[in-house]
DNA sequence: CTGTTAGCGCCTTCAG
DNA sequence: CTGAAGGCGCTAACAG
């Protein structure tokens, strides 16, 4: 049996006094008396009262809440973004209603509605890997609705956009595995309609052409960033004429099953094929060998998004300014990689 | 320049109709002239309106909106138990409101009150790692609000409980490693406050004493669950003077960092040192060994969680029905603890 | 310093 | 079948 909510109505009705009194007594204005606004207090902590915020943000027509769309909280490299978001958001006095796309593109759709219909005040969004056409975005620039993409965004999206280098992430990795010797670089990419995808791989065949190595065809390889189809797509990798003695590798998530099938078919690693890869999460360098990975600015990635959406709803009735941010990564360097260091 | 949103209002005035009728139309009732019905349903879709959902909430007094809080999403396991969680609650018409303690008791506390403000109908916990008292989840009991602790529990609260039988598993998996032929078994456990932690040590206690084996003061370790104590716990284990053969690790999280340590310090998994944990995460089937680890029935638990729930929120004005559910779980065996069948 | 009044956007009687 | 009126809980002028 739940007992009715306790309301401003309720401690006025009880203190003899006006509701509004009660509401100004409880947000510490300053024009009520010292003993009215003690009693208000005393019994709002008895009963303990607490506001609510549906009436609150109705009234005020503002919620100050943001909407956050990601693919999937279970990686690592969302989840921890999170965090630093909903740290930024708070220090600015929003706090964050977060909604998993679940790689889904309707479901992309259908958390843009919810959030909407929760009156988020704008949006955050790294769009999901099956999003394939943006009008549900698009819908949203044209009411210039406060939106900012990150990771994951589209060419031709007119929005704020936080992203990193991809391409020349992706070209210094492979360089880097150049350096170490390696002739045929294969790559494992992610889906081919991902930007990300696509930056990377460019990146990965410009590092190739300037050190006049050939992209093989078969050597470029795209996987969606399930544990199966890393798996099934490094076997079909394993399953080639030539195979490949250095590996690029989209993110860790596909990497770590992919270490994990090479070392499976007896495949020695740096010393028969070389690894790099994306995100640099916590178990890469707890992987054997430890996992050579780019590593993204996670706090400030997070810092940077909350901070291109504030200006867009501060810049209230204006020409909100676009900006694209393009933020720098670094390779951080393991054994998985590293040959020219062996015996 | 944001545009002003699309109201109910709005829509009445530009068709010359009333208000109400308009909110008739747009929720199907059935006393709505079809001519009617579809000139607002078509003007409504042109301006793309959406439900200020607000608005509804407080006319109906009824969010059908549950609030989750949980040590971390950045933990696999729960940003999985989440998945499960909304998809049971949406399957009832709820959503989901989701909050990280961050294992802060104080966050803890605050989250609790934002998520009452925000007018959730009921909570679903799990306790955070630093949470020493009760007292604010026993406010929410002494009202009846309808609340479900899952995972992280702690004894004497009057609520009902999703957990597995923690005490069962860690004695099979601890009497695994006995069969295994481990004859001094360590256990890195958990925070000591955690009941989870305590129970996992009774039934580790139990198995060894059940095969009279002792149980060595200095084999017990607390750890948290940040990747620094368990390499740092991982260490000192190793640093005494008769080394285990065998160890218990309270969950996967902890055990990777741990067999990272070990197979640094030259220690052989299993033949050194054989070892299970807890969580059965997808990462665990990928190390190097596979890592023996008890799984839990994540699918399951998110079920029975927003079930329990359900049946409180539906019990209205009733004495809701304390229970709590116990579920099984399952010792997934790989080679970090097999040493019957080394050559 | 305090009370009254009028909304916020929507839903729900109650009359037509 | 449709409209007008009151209210959800709170805030914000406007008077005293």
């Amino acid at each position: 049996m739940k007992s009715t909510p306790v309301t401003l109505k309720a401690i006025a009705r009880e203190l003899n006094i006006s509701l509004s009194t009660v509401s100004r007594a409880l947000r510490g204005m300053p024009e009520v008396h010292a003993d009215t606004r003690a009693a208000v207090h005393r019994l709002a902590a008895e009963l303990d009262y607490q506001p609510n915020q549906l009436a609150t943000n109705l009234a005020h027509s503002r919620t100050k809440t943001i909407g956050v769309l990601m693919p999937s909280l279970s990686y690592h490299f969302y989840s921890a973004l999170l965090s630093s978001i909903e740290d930024a958001a708070m220090l600015a006095g929003y706090s964050v209603l977060v909604c998993q796309s679940n790689e889904s593109h309707l479901r992309e759709i259908t958390n843009i509605q919810n959030l909407m219909r929760s009156q988020v005040e704008g949006f955050l969004i790294a769009l999901s890997r099956d999003t394939s056409s943006y009008e549900h975005i698009e819908r949203l620039t044209r009411k210039n609705f406060p939106l900012v993409l990150f990771d994951r965004c589209a060419d031709g999206i007119a929005a704020s956009k936080v992203i990193i280098d991809n391409e020349a992430a992706a070209f210094n990795a492979t360089e880097h595995l150049i350096e170490q010797g390696c002739q045929r670089i294969g790559f494992l990419a992610g889906p081919p309609n991902l930007l990300i995808s696509s930056q990377r791989v460019a990146g990965y065949q410009a590092a190739l052409a300037r050190h006049g190595l050939p992209a093989r065809r078969e050597h470029l390889l795209h996987c969606d960033f399930t544990q199966e189809d890393a798996i099934a797509q490094t076997q079909k990798l394993l399953s080639q004429r030539q195979l490949p003695d250095g590996l690029l590798v989209v993110s860790d998530r596909v990497a770590f099953p992919a270490m994990y099938t090479l070392k499976q078919r007896g495949v020695r690693i740096p010393q028969d094929l070389a690894i790099a890869s994306f995100n640099n999460e916590p178990f890469a360098a707890l992987q054997t060998p430890g996992l050579t990975s780019v590593s993204q600015p996670l706090p400030e990635m997070g810092i940077e998004t909350v901070r291109l959406l504030l200006r867009q709803l501060d810049a209230d009735h204006e020409q909100p300014p676009l900006e694209t941010k393009v933020l720098g990564t670094q390779l951080v360097i393991r054994e998985s990689s590293l040959r020219n260091a062996l015996p």
